[in-house]
DNA sequence: CTGTATCCTTCACGATACTG
DNA sequence: CAGTATCGTGAAGGATACAG
């Protein structure tokens, strides 16, 4: 790791363009760190499907289809660290725990709605030039 | 595929939702397909990297802190086979190749920057968190 | 310069069994 | 019901060498 940014302000006036992730802000930053949290698998399902309330660690297991009871409590505690999620814990017999977007969370969903939007509706075009390269 | 959008009004009136991801369009298919697609480590970060123009291959490995040649190759192949990209090879020696947006991958990091925006202006906010959960 | 071809390590994830 | 503990696997990614 030798040719990364190159903050030396003698090297200010160098030839070739500075080596800025351009087009992003933080130099990537921001979208790297928040890839390495909510970029596994199943993060981005969990938060969408809590957008519509509360629920309970059942509820949230029969909602994602496919999820391991390993990956979801995983998945929660990483959320629930990050500050996007709480997790209310009711001293009950048998246990009931529920969990919650935050108003944090909450505004992810958001934000990441826009872009799950748009990749919904052009899967189809998507997969359309992934076979136009297949059989090229 | 069996559970698309059912536009059939007789289905109208049915029972409560099963299992819907509720909150997310199309059960989360989109967002699944879209993240098995650029969720990777490098994916994101080149599209927004060649938002600023098209870039040749040795600018991209320079720009892209840390990315292996061969992680490089491999999502440029992979951006390219999903319509997100072009690869112009001129026959010139040396060999040189350009890599541009297509108007999709463009629409694409468009629709992306506001999501990695709102990653950047709260990752101060999520980093909080977690030194909070971690000291609980 | 723009890639391939190997090899190797890590780790994310799934399956299963067990517990308060 | 809501987890934890443990083990196994595959795939992603890095390092390096080589090629056209």
């Amino acid at each position: 790791m030798f040719a990364s940014q190159n903050p030396d302000p003698r090297m200010a006036a160098a030839r070739t363009p500075p080596h800025p992730c351009a087009s992003w802000p933080d130099n990537g930053q921001g979208i790297r760190d928040t890839l390495d949290r909510v970029g596994d698998k199943w993060s981005i399902l969990v938060i969408g499907i809590l957008g519509a309330g509360p629920l309970r660690f059942g509820a949230l297991y029969d909602q994602v289809p496919g999820i391991s009871q390993r990956m979801l409590t995983r998945t929660l505690r990483h959320l629930e660290r990050d500050g996007l999620l709480t997790r209310t814990s009711y001293p009950e017999v048998p246990p009931r725990v529920e969990y919650e977007l935050t108003p944090l969370g909450d505004q992810m969903r958001e934000t990441a709605y826009t872009f799950v939007r748009w990749a919904t509706d052009h899967n189809d075009e998507i997969e359309a030039a992934r076979h136009r390269y297949d059989n090229r």
